[in-house]
RNA sequence: GGCCCGCUAGCUCAAUUGGCAGAGCAAUUGACUCUUAAUCAAUAGGUUGUAGGUUCGAUUCCUAUGCGGGUCACCA
């Protein structure tokens, strides 16, 4: 038994009321004609019509607001498609009726209403309803006291703000505030847009394992599960790339995936233990066709969802015309540190010359973590614009193909947008051999100084030895970009069920 | 995991030096036939996140703890 309020018990004796007069507060089905919106568009094109036509719909939505007035009451309900004031008055509907609305109905309950569309004295397009009937009582008051329209903007008065109930309840606040969920229109409009552009682009968008017997394809620790019957250990995947690259093998040319990756990390702004990931893959490209193409895929996203080619994050006005700044890691962080990263060909060489840095790090940590340290600290804040960062150290990135003139070099690049890293690719390894060389060295590394380890898949490597097309990976963390889109500093705002402790 | 901030009525927020815990909206009752944050009058609504401590007295001070937010660490 739920512990009620003092609010929710008087809801309740409403129930109890409608029961006795034979009326179910939960009927089966309603008679809707017509959206809100379907009926707006009807009476606004018939409207200075030499011969208007009465308009009659029978509309069901959730009471936003009631203004009884004595033999009269104004009230605002609002369905998927918008919001519409009713009109009851005693004349019409008789007082008892009048007062049965008053009596038992309440803000947030469903109603269906009867009636034609017309306008009132102060011009608000308006149902003058005839008949209504309860479509779905509601117990619990949403958290908004009370909203209002000015010329079609929802204001909303002591609206619902606690992060913590927004998140846990996201169902409140998505009935309550609907720029909430205008983001997440905008987030299922991106998705689209990346499919559409990927499809005209002749890409595949296939589905991969979820349950993996190993993970792989990033550094990062993954959620563990079980299978009962097969009495196996599985990993939630922390990326596609192993299986997709797997599809190259197969035959598929140009293929992409969009979903869930999971990994056991901490959370913050930008962090979700689960979150949705893009990647593509693309024979007989390298990381510089790469490059072109997602400068056109994130024109071609923005354009679509955002119709224009800019966008506001922060203070920034972020443009997407091509081509995007490129800057070339050692040249960026020889500009901004002074240190030119060849002339420091060890870990603890480098760390000597990073000590005049005033920043902190790990003097014990590897050449490439140090490296990724001061990308991220001295880079990555300062990329505002779209910035493209090129030729990272091979023992980051051991997926990516070394350079031609430095085998301590990849071709491998990360996007950046709004300061904060939005996708990462390189000319992968295609070379069954160099690849295992490549997974050898990651274990030797992890195991000393990480607690990470990857385990060798050396099913992916059999895979490779059939032979594998060269080309060039793409992934990208599809939260950060709604949330550049959607100008939300946060990834919460972009997840409809962000990742809370248990309460 | 470290540090900082927050947690008071259904929602948004007050509360002086430690001195009777308040307001607006929502709710209840009444008035009101074109309102729109309707208006007006009245009523009710609280284990101040939780558990301890100091004190004659704690929303306020102290300790622990839960949850949230920020930040740092972690996150090829």
């Amino acid at each position: 038994m739920a512990d009620y309020s003092n609010l929710e018990k008087v809801r309740l004796e409403k129930i109890a009321k409608l029961k006795e007069l034979g009326i179910d507060p939960y009927p089966r089905r309603v008679d809707k004609t017509h959206s809100v919106q379907e009926v707006i568009d009807l009476f606004l094109a018939d409207e200075g019509a030499s011969e208007e036509i009465e308009i009659q719909a029978v509309l069901v939505g959730r009471i936003r607001s009631v203004r009884p007035m004595g033999k009269v009451t104004f009230a605002h309900i609002e369905d998927g498609t918008g919001r519409i004031q009713l009109f009851f008055r005693a004349n019409d509907i008789g007082e008892e009726q009048l007062a049965f609305f008053k009596d038992h109905f309440d803000l947030g309950d469903f109603i269906q209403a009867s009636g034609k569309v017309f306008r009132t004295r102060t011009g608000e397009l308006s149902l003058w309803v005839s008949e209504f009937k309860m479509a779905a009582k509601a117990i619990t008051p949403l958290p908004a006291a009370k909203d209002q329209e000015v010329d079609g903007e929802i204001v909303s008065h002591a609206t619902l703000t606690d992060p913590e109930t927004r998140y846990r309840q996201r169902y409140a606040d998505l009935a309550v505030n609907p720029d909430v969920r205008e983001v997440f229109r905008l987030r299922t409009k991106t998705i689209r847009a990346i499919q559409h552009f990927m499809d005209s682009k002749g890409f595949l968008e296939v589905e991969t394992p979820i349950l993996q017997p190993i993970y792989g394809g990033a550094a990062a620790q993954p959620f563990t599960t079980h299978h009962n019957q097969l009495k196996q250990e599985l990993f939630l995947r922390i990326s596609f790339e192993l299986y997709l690259k797997r599809l190259l093998v197969g035959g598929f040319d140009k293929i992409y995936e969009i979903g869930r990756d999971f990994r056991n990390e901490g959370v913050s702004f930008k962090h979700n233990p689960e979150f949705t990931q893009m990647e593509f893959y693309w024979a007989y490209a390298d990381y510089w066709a790469v490059m072109d193409l997602t400068e056109e895929m994130l024109a071609f996203v923005v354009q679509e969802v955002l119709g224009s080619k800019t966008f506001v994050y922060k203070d920034h006005e972020i443009n997407l015309d091509k081509p995007w700044q490129r800057v070339e890691l050692r040249q960026g962080i020889l500009e901004k540190t002074g240190i030119d990263i060849n002339d420091h060909k060890t870990g603890a060489e480098l760390a000597k010359a990073m000590k005049s840095l005033a920043m902190e790090f790990n003097p014990k940590a590897s050449r490439g973590k140090l490296i990724d340290d001061l990308l991220g600290q001295y880079l990555e804040p300062t990329f505002i614009q779209p910035t493209f960062v090129y030729d990272y150290p091979r023992e980051i990135s051991p997926l990516a193909k070394t350079t031609p003139d430095d085998p301590n070099t990849v071709e491998r690049f990360e996007g950046f947008i709004g300061g904060m890293e939005l996708c990462n690719a390189f000319s992968e390894i295609n070379d069954p051999i160099d690849q295992e060389e490549r997974f050898l060295e990651m274990g030797r590394s992890y195991s000393s100084v990480e607690d990470e380890h990857h385990p060798l898949d050396e099913d992916y490597l059999r895979a490779m030895r059939y032979g594998m097309p060269p080309n060039g990976g793409f992934g990208m963390g599809v939260d950060r970009l709604v949330m550049l889109l959607a100008n939300q500093q946060t990834i919460r705002e972009v997840l409809l069920f962000p990742h809370l402790r248990d309460s």
